[in-house]
DNA sequence: ATGATCGCCTAA
DNA sequence: TTAGTTAGGCGATCAT
C-alpha cells in the first residue's frame, strides 16, 4: 500500500479540551462543586469565559501512518467548542495558538483482531551504519567518514525475513550472497544513494541498536560537516521523511524519571515515519547487565555476533575490497539483528495494544513517561463525560513532604522448613480505587459532606470523603476497569503460551499494563505532575493498610485451635498486599485447602472487587529480612516450580559475579537440597580460596554504567 | 567507635 | 507541558 503523503498535510479539526476552564460543570445536586476538578483545589481558573469557537490547522496529526492505521492514537480531533485562543505576533504576521490541552485519543474502529497487520503492512527499517576512525563521536573530522550503511527492510506480520537486505559502501566490496552491495567511490555519493533507498523503501519504521542517538544524528552531523550548511545538496539529503521538501530536524531533549534513569537523547523528527529504537526499548523494558547488542542478541537470540574490534576498522577500510567485504558482513548483520529481536519479543504487537489502551502514540511509549499515558486517558474519559480538566498552576515546591505509603510487616527472621502460603490481593491499589469510588471526579470536601445524604458518600481511612459509584461513578476507576480487563487478556494469553519464550514475552507485556494501571494512582501521587491529588494518593495507601492489617488479623483470629484447628496460624511476613501464613501444616498438600479457604474468607468481608488471591506456597521458605527472601515455590501441590528469591544480592545489579555465585550456590544448597551445613562449607572454601588469592579476578569486577 | 545520611537498587 | 508512588536493605561516607 503506498502512502498519500497528503495525509501528513494540514488537517482541518476542532481542537478543544481547553486547559484554561472557565467554570467547571457541576454535577452534583444541591450545588456541591467536585473540588478536585476546581480551582479550590490548585486548579488555575485563568482567560476569561467568553470565546469563539473556532476552526485551526493543526499539522503533524497524521505524522505516522502506524498512529492512523493502526493504533488510532496522534489525532487531534475533538468536540466543537469554546476556547481560548493565544494570539502572539511577530514579523511574519499573527500567530494563533489554541490553549488547550491536546486529546491524542480519538479511537478509530479497529479492523477484525489479527488483520490489522493486513491493513497496514508496516515497512520496518533497519539499519546500521559503520564510520571509521576513533571510536566516539566525532562527525565533523575530516578522519571519520561513514563508510558503511547496512540495511534491512522487512514487512511486519509476513514471516518472510527481511525483503530487502543491502549494504551501501565507500570504495569496492566483494558480493555477498543474500544481500545487494552499493559502491561509492565517494562518501556524498553514497549518502545520496542511501537517502535514495530510503525514500524508495518508504518505510513506516527506522530501527537498530542506538541509532536514535547515533546512527541518526551521525549522519545528519556528517551530511552538515561534508557539504556545508549552504549547499543544496544537503537540503536533498535530509530530506528523509513523506512530506515533500520537509527537512530532517534534530534536537537534544532530557528525559529523566526514577524508573527510567536519566537520560540525555537525541530526537530527531523525521514526517511520516516512526524512529523505534531497540536500544532504549530493551533497557525499559529489560533488567540486563550489558545492552550491548551482542549480549542482548545472545540472551533473546541465542546467537552472537562476530565482532569486528574498532581499531581494525580503520586497516579493514584502507585493504582490498575482502577486507571491506568483512566489514560489510559484519555491518549487515548488526542492521538486521534488531529487527529480529523485535519480531522475536512482540515487540510492535504489543506496544500498539499499549498504544490503543492509553490513547498515545507509539512513539510516545519510547520516549515518553507513564504520566503521559494517564493523562491521556484522563482526557478521552473526560471528554467523553463533558467534564473539564484543568490546568494547574506550575506549582513550585508543592507538596514537600510526600504522604504515608504502604505498611510492610515485621518478619519473623527464619529458615522455615514448613509450608509458608502466600496471600496476595490482586492489583491492589487499582481495585481500591474501584471499591471506594477514589477519583477527582468524586471526591468532596469535608464541608459540603455535611450537606448531603451520608449514604452518598464514603470516608476514606484517612479522613477523605468521596461519593458512592451510585451517585457518580469517578473516571479513574473506569479507567482501570479498561486496564485491567486489557491486563486480564494478556494474562490469558500468557497461560495459553506455547513456549516458555512466549509465555516469558506475555509475561511483559502483562506486566506493562499492570504498571500503567499502578501509575492511575501513581500519577494522583506526583507531585510534579499535570494534576496532583494528594488525598487521592493517600487515601489509597491508607485503605491498603487497612487490608492489610484487617487480612492479618483475620487469618491469626480465624486460624486457631480454639477455632477447631489444629495449630495456631501466624502471619510471618507481609509486604504492602501479601502476607505469608504458617499455617502449621507440615506439607503442601495439607497447606493448600486451608490457603483457599482463607483467601476465599477474607476476600468476602472486602467490598468488590477487592480480591485476595492464594497463589503460591513457598517450601522451604527462608526469611533473612523485610523484602529480602528466597524460597522454593510452590503453584502445584505435587511439585515445585522453582527458587523464588527476593532483594538478595542474587537478583542484584550491583555485586561483582563472585558475591551473586557463591550466594546462588548455597541458597540452592540451602532451599533445594536442604544442606544446611553443606551450604555452610562452601562458603567456608570459597572465603579461604579469595583470601589465598585463588579468585579469577574477572569474578570480582563491579560493572557501572 | 558510632550513629546519621547518601547512593544504589529492589519490593511492592 | 520531561519526570507514576513509598518503603526499605546495605555498604560507603560523613559528622561527631
Ligand atoms: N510498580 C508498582 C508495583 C506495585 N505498586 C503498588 C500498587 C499495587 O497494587 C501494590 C501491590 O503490588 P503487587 O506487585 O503485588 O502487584 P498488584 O497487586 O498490583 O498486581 P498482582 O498482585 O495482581 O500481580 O503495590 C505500585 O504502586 N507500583
Amino acid at each position: 500500500m503506498g502512502y498519500d503523503p497528503s495525509h501528513t498535510n494540514f488537517l482541518k479539526v476542532y481542537v478543544g479540551m481547553p486547559t484554561m476552564i472557565p467554570k467547571l460543570k457541576t454535577i452534583m445536586e444541591d450545588g456541591i462543586t467536585l473540588p478536585g476538578l476546581t480551582d479550590e483545589n490548585g486548579g488555575a481558573v485563568r482567560g476569561s469565559t467568553t470565546f469563539q469557537p473556532f476552526e485551526c490547522n493543526v499539522p503533524y496529526v497524521l505524522r505516522y501512518m502506524i498512529d492512523r492505521d493502526v493504533t488510532g492514537a496522534g489525532w487531534l480531533s475533538l468536540p466543537k467548542g469554546t476556547y481560548k485562543l493565544r494570539k502572539s505576533e511577530n514579523e511574519k504576521g499573527t500567530h494563533c495558538q489554541i490553549e488547550a490541552d491536546i486529546c491524542y485519543n480519538e479511537i478509530i474502529p479497529r479492523k477484525p483482531e489479527g488483520e490489522w497487520s493486513k491493513v497496514a503492512p508496516l515497512r520496518i527499517l533497519s539499519f546500521d551504519i559503520e564510520c571509521q576512525g576513533r571510536k566516539g563521536y566525532f562527525p565533523e573530522a575530516e578522519q571519520d567518514p561513514v563508510i558503511q550503511i547496512a540495511n534491512s527492510l522487512s514487512v511486519y506480520g509476513r514471516n518472510t525475513g527481511p525483503i530487502v537486505q543491502n549494504v551501501f559502501t565507500l570504495k569496492g566490496c566483494l558480493p555477498i550472497v543474500g544481500a545487494q552491495v552499493i559502491s561509492s567511490e565517494t562518501e556524498q555519493d553514497m549518502l545520496l544513494k542511501w537517502r535514495q533507498f530510503l525514500h524508495a523503501s518508504d518505510a513506516d519504521i527506522l530501527t537498530g541498536y542506538n541509532v536514535q542517538n547515533f546512527d541518526i544524528p551521525y549522519l545528519l552531523d556528517r551530511a552538515e560537516a561534508i557539504w556545508g550548511k549552504k549547499d543544496p545538496k544537503l537540503r536533498t539529503f535530509t530530506q528523509w521523511g513523506r512530506v515533500k521538501n520537509a527537512q530532517t530536524k534534530k534536537r537534544e531533549t532530557m528525559f529523566s524519571s526514577s524508573a527510567y534513569g536519566r537520560r540525555n537523547n537525541t530526537e530527531t523528527t523525521i514526517e511520516g515515519r516512526v524512529i523505534f529504537d531497540m536500544l532504549p526499548y530493551m533497557q525499559r523494558n529489560h533488567k540486563l547487565s550489558s545492552y550491548s547488542l551482542n549480549s542482548v542478541c545472545a540472551e533473546f537470540l541465542n546467537q552472537q555476533k562476530e565482532d569486528v574490534h574498532h581499531s581494525i576498522i580503520s586497516d579493514l577500510q584502507n585493504g582490498t575490497d575482502a577486507d571491506r567485504h568483512r566489514l560489510a558482513v559484519y555491518c549487515i548483520k548488526d542492521a538486521l539483528l534488531p529487527q529480529r529481536l523485535m519480531d522475536k519479543l512482540s515487540v510492535l504487537i504489543n506496544y500498539v495494544e499499549m498504544a490503543r489502551v492509553t490513547g498515545v502514540p507509539v512513539s510516545f511509549l519510547i520516549s515518553r513517561g507513564q504520566q503521559i499515558k494517564v493523562f491521556s486517558m484522563i482526557l478521552r474519559k473526560c471528554r467523553d463525560e463533558n467534564l473539564l480538566v484543568p490546568t494547574l498552576k506550575k506549582s513550585g515546591a508543592n507538596n514537600d513532604d510526600g504522604y504515608e505509603g504502604a505498611t510492610v510487616l515485621d518478619p519473623i527472621k527464619s529458615y522455615y522448613e514448613v509450608p509458608i502460603a502466600t496471600l496476595d490481593f490482586a492489583s491492589l491499589y487499582p481495585s481500591i480505587m474501584q471499591a471506594y469510588n477514589l477519583c477527582y471526579s468524586t471526591m468532596i470536601s469535608a464541608k459540603d459532606a455535611t450537606k448531603i445524604d451520608p449514604t452518598k458518600y464514603k470516608k476514606s481511612e484517612n479522613g477523605h470523603t468521596f461519593v458512592h459509584s451510585h451517585v457518580k461513578k469517578g473516571i479513574l476507576p473506569t479507567i482501570l476497569e479498561e486496564l485491567l480487563s486489557a491486563r486480564k487478556r494478556a494474562k490469558k494469553d500468557m497461560k495459553n503460551a506455547p513456549n516458555d519464550f512466549e509465555k516469558s514475552v506475555q509475561n511483559g507485556r502483562q506486566l506493562a499494563l499492570k504498571v500503567s494501571a499502578n501509575s492511575v494512582y501513581g500519577f494522583t501521587g506526583a507531585g510534579v505532575g499535570q494534576l496532583p491529588c494528594l488525598p487521592i494518593a493517600s487515601s489509597v495507601t491508607s485503605y491498603g493498610r487497612f487490608l492489610l492489617e484487617k487480612t492479618k488479623a483475620y487469618v491469626e483470629e480465624h486460624y486457631t485451635q480454639a477455632n477447631g484447628y489444629e495449630h495456631n496460624a501466624q502471619v510471618v511476613y507481609g509486604d504492602t498486599d501479601s502476607v505469608m501464613v504458617k499455617f502449621g501444616t507440615t506439607t503442601v498438600a495439607d497447606t493448600f485447602p486451608l490457603a483457599i479457604e482463607a483467601a476465599e474468607k477474607c476476600s468476602a468481608i472486602f467490598p468488590d472487587p477487592i480480591l485476595l488471591e492464594f497463589e503460591k506456597v513457598y517450601y522451604p521458605y527462608l526469611l533473612m529480612n523485610k523484602k529480602r527472601y528466597a524460597g522454593l515455590m510452590w503453584t502445584q501441590k505435587d511439585k515445585y516450580d522453582y527458587m523464588d528469591t527476593k532483594g538478595l544480592e542474587t537478583v542484584r545489579r550491583d555485586n561483582c559475579a563472585l558475591v551473586r555465585d557463591v550466594i546462588q550456590t548455597s541458597l540452592d544448597k540451602i532451599i533445594i537440597e536442604r544442606d544446611v551445613p553443606g551450604a555452610i562449607d562452601y562458603v567456608k572454601s570459597q572465603i579461604a580460596d579469595l583470601l589465598q588469592n585463588k579468585m579469577d579476578i574477572s569474578q570480582l569486577v563491579i560493572t557501572k554504567i
